[in-house]
RNA sequence: GCGAAAGUGGCGGAAUUGGCAGACGCGCCAGACUUAGGAUCUGGUCCCGCAAGGGGUGGGGGUUCGAGUCCCCCCUUUCGCACCA
């Protein structure tokens, strides 16, 4: 008998698999579909661990859908655009689509080396004008609807990639990228996507997504912030001037002792120009301004402001509040100033405190607890006290009626206020879709004519890692002609953030090459919403709120008819090795491809299957993989020892020994059958509804050790040969989605021709599976004593009568008095005595 | 600071609804085969104890016949958010 070769094997089936179109479907309105997606990979220069595990995790579902008779469309693709390519271009002086297509080629290569079930024809690349096109496409579509816009705004700069950060890319002050660059801010003309307009529905909707785990929808909740309050309007004394402030506690507004502007706020520099001594007030201004961006970046930075010299009419109260700049207020959030209620905001508290100015207190607890506000606020709702008319209602009420009076008297409104800010598109960068803008002296800004798509990247570029955008150095590039007027006119310089391309590329694989609209309807009305997505958890926010908002847009605009993508979400943990993530600097990265030629993709596969469950972090062990390594060979020696003398054996599918002569077998048979229908049931429940993995492949290690201890009654002739073989087939058809090459050179070796993706996936025999004689722990007083063993159809008047019986129980109950028997059913017998 | 998740042998991890804690694998120990073993096979392996027995799921309390699982308090770790008014 040969060893095995996971080298051999897996080259045949992988080369029997491409010529037999194993893994390629086409839509078919007449079967039932399952679109399997997992998250296409940045092409780095090479396939890391973390991909394997992800794609080990949609190829078994694949291949177990496959076998239920699924219609699976299971494809792959290139997130190929991105700022890696460029930066390699500016040290090698290379373009970088050489860098590119080459790390796509390679990394092709090292998948179809691990055997995924892709459907390769339907493979894309972002970088590809066939593909970007579209995003310019999509980019028209907003923006004739308003949703892309441009507009000044401060923006985080990381100095590192010379470009533009969303907010959600800025980590901790840093960039995403560059954990040691802190960002900067830079006032910039910047392209947004109005994803704003979407809050409400991105947060509506979420009550469809049943399916996601809660706490991404928890992290996309927290991310969009939605929060109920009320603007009012402050009147600056000596001007009249209204000065607006979202509160969400309105209740306390009796005891604001101040006004807080922003630093950035537009009233702040006509209060200068005004102020008795302008010059020191602008350099007090800056001051705080300069902390402002510091506290962005740092935490917990010290609050600071500066008295203005004027005061503000609260109009409720009537009385005058004095107008401070503080570090703390947030330009963009809410109206851009707050009021200062220092007994019942914590941050106002401290500001307060730090300035001398009062703290009244106008709540107190409904309870009428006392409270100490002179060491921190009270910030609970209660019940109002020194607030005029107000006073005695609750916090609730007077929320209420104290809206419907701004609103009466014309001071103020209800208002819902979100956190979530636009999507800031552009980045001063080669390697991405070109924003398809022109810009005329005549006209202004002009959106290029759809029939001008694609606004095709230059290829002439020079790479200097400096200054502006290289495309703005391209001159053919950036002159042209208006669209309207056909004067000279520039074309935008800017490319898009590469979260647009992957918006919606999940789309496009239902007709990667079709040349008229960026989605083919039909195709996506069979094979949406997304049955299943696979990948990491730190796409929680970015990745999968901006895919979400792209398909509601693709609603307005009459491409789909549905609101959400994906059904099911499934965020698997990373691979770490040595408690920390893999990465080059570390020196602790595992290699794949090395992996692969040590020990065959089987082997990876498995391993990154079994050694934890899939949601949590995986931490990668050299002796771990030996085992998964061991047990294959195991595996392959088990079924290759029977292989000859069962081949032309014909197992016994479906007739009396599966359909439930359980009276017709063996002890040995049943010991095997019943092992084999507990895994397989364990397999098809946990495949559709846990995901734990690793007990599935235990399970299957669990039978392969029963089919070894068996092996002598198998001998002996206490198993018949088409029992046994049945068995072993059903171990190699579960192996199948986890080790797929091993499991079709076996189900080779047992006789059969087609590969074992062709197989219906087995169903269990729950009489095979159950047991017939149950061993149940009797307990005497919570204390466990003995262990019996009962037929599994017993009643519980019996199992207690043999359980008070057993001689070790009776020797507990010798001398006292049974007070109660609980006899759980197949679980156990629990005595109380006194 | 706020929010979420988690804490089980020497290690990765099982225990799906409150019911035999430690499945399965790694490692380790002993043995078999062997010129050899980093191959393979067999047996053992939570702790204390010769045993009977006792203890044990981060710590402390509680509910229950029974708690890794439920409740309260505390500790630790990881992740997310971090002046969002």
């Amino acid at each position: 008998m040969d060893n095995y070769n996971p080298q051999e094997i897996e080259a045949k089936w992988q080369k029997r698999w491409e010529e037999a179109k194993l893994f390629e479907s086409e839509s078919a309105p007449e079967r039932k579909k399952y679109y399997v997606l997992e998250m296409l990979p940045y092409p780095s220069g090479d396939i890391h661990m973390g991909h394997v595990r992800n794609y080990t995790l949609g190829d078994a579902l694949a291949r177990y859908k496959w076998m239920l008779g699924y219609n699976v469309l299971h494809p792959i693709g290139w997130d190929a655009f991105g700022l890696p390519a460029e930066n390699a271009a500016i040290k090698h002086q290379r373009h970088p689509s050489e860098f590119t297509f080459s790390f796509i080629d390679r990394m092709r290569g090292q998948l179809k080396r691990l055997g995924f079930s892709y459907d390769w024809r339907r493979e894309i690349a972002t970088c590809k004008p066939e593909y970007y096109r579209w995003n310019q496409w999509f980019f028209l579509r907003m923006y004739e609807r308003g949703l892309a816009y441009r507009k000044k705004s401060r923006v985080n700069w990381c100095p590192q990639c010379e470009t533009v950060l969303a907010n959600e890319q800025v980590v901790n002050g840093s960039c995403w990228r560059h954990e040691d660059t802190p960002v900067i801010e830079r006032e910039l003309e910047q392209w947004f996507l109005k994803i704003t307009a979407y809050a409400e529905r991105l947060l509506e909707d979420m009550k469809e997504l049943v399916r996601w785990p809660e706490r991404v929808l928890a992290m996309q909740q927290n991310w969009i912030g939605k929060s109920k309050g009320t603007f009012v309007d402050f009147t600056l004394e000596g001007s009249g001037e209204p000065i607006r402030v979202f509160t969400t506690r309105v209740d306390t507004i009796f005891g604001c002792s101040a006004l807080l502007l922003a630093p950035e706020h537009p009233l702040v520099e006509k209060l200068i120009t005004r102020s008795s001594s302008p010059a020191e007030l602008r350099a007090a201004v800056e001051r705080v301004k300069a902390s402002a961006v510091r506290a962005r970046v740092e935490v917990n930075l010290e609050k600071q402001g500066v008295f203005t010299g004027f005061n503000a009419l609260n109009p409720y109260s009537g009385k005058n509040v004095p107008v401070w700049v503080a570090n703390f207020v947030l330009v963009e959030y809410g109206a851009g100033a707050v009021m200062a209620v220092p007994a019942h905001d914590q941050r106002d508290f401290e500001f307060c405190s730090a300035y001398g100015l009062p703290i009244p207190q106008v709540i107190v607890p409904r309870n009428n607890e006392p409270v100490d506000i002179t060491q921190g606020a009270f910030v609970e709702y209660g019940r109002l006290v020194n607030s005029g008319a107000f006073s005695g209602l609750t916090s609730e009420e007077a929320i209420d009626r104290m809206t419907e009076e701004a609103e009466r008297k014309g001071f103020g409104q209800g208002t819902v206020q979100y956190r979530i800010r636009d999507w800031g598109i552009s980045r001063q960068r080669y390697w991405g879709t070109p924003i398809p803008i022109i810009y005329c002296e005549k006209c202004g800004v002009a959106p290029v004519p759809e029939s001008d798509l694609p606004v095709l990247l230059p290829t002439n570029v020079k790479f200097t890692g400096r200054g502006p955008s290289p495309l703005s150095e391209v001159a053919e590039f950036v002159n042209t002609r208006c669209p309207k007027c056909q004067g000279p006119a520039r074309r935008e310089t800017d490319t898009m953030d590469t979260f647009v391309d992957s918006s919606w590329y999940f789309y496009r694989y239902t007709d990667p090459k079709i040349a008229t609209v960026p989605v083919n309807r039909s195709e996506v009305q069979y094979w949406f919403p997304v049955d299943q997505y696979i990948g990491g958890i730190e796409h929680a926010i970015l990745h999968l709120i901006y895919m979400r908002f792209f398909t509601k847009v693709m609603q307005d605009i009459g491409l789909v008819d549905f609101p959400e993508p994906v059904v099911r979400l499934f965020p698997q943990g990373m691979v770490i090795k040595d408690g920390a993530k893999m990465s080059k600097s570390k020196g602790n990265v595992v290699d794949p491809t090395q992996m692969c030629a040590r020990y065959g993709a089987d082997t990876v596969r498995l391993y990154m299957l079994f050694a934890a469950p899939a949601e949590k972090d995986l931490d990668w062990s050299d002796a771990g993989i030996e085992g998964a390594s061991r047990f294959l060979n195991r595996v392959y020696r088990l079924v290759q020892r029977h292989a000859n003398r069962l081949r032309a054996v014909k197992s016994r599918a479906g007739d009396a020994i599966d359909s439930g002569g359980v009276s017709s077998l063996t002890s040995a048979e049943r010991r095997l059958l019943r092992k084999t229908h507990q895994t397989l049931r364990h397999i098809t429940e946990d495949i559709e509804g846990r995901w734990h993995f690793n007990t599935d492949v235990a399970m299957t290690m669990e039978l392969v050790n029963e089919l070894t201890d068996l092996e002598p009654a198998a001998e002996a002739g206490e198993i018949r040969p088409e029992v046994h073989k049945k068995s072993l087939e059903y171990l190699v058809l579960m192996l199948s989605l986890f080790t797929p090459h091993l499991a079709d050179e076996l189900w080779e070796a047992l006789g059969h021709s087609e590969p074992t993706l062709k197989v219906q996936w087995p169903q269990y025999n729950p009489e095979l599976a159950a047991e017939e004689e149950i061993e149940l722990p009797v307990q005497v007083n919570g204390k466990l004593r003995a262990r019996i063993k009962v037929a599994a159809g017993l009643n519980e008047e019996e199992i207690r009568h043999l359980a008070q019986r057993d001689e070790k129980v009776a020797a507990h109950l010798n001398g006292k008095q049974v007070v109660r028997v609980i006899v759980v059913p197949q679980k156990l017998v629990s005595i109380v005595v006194k």
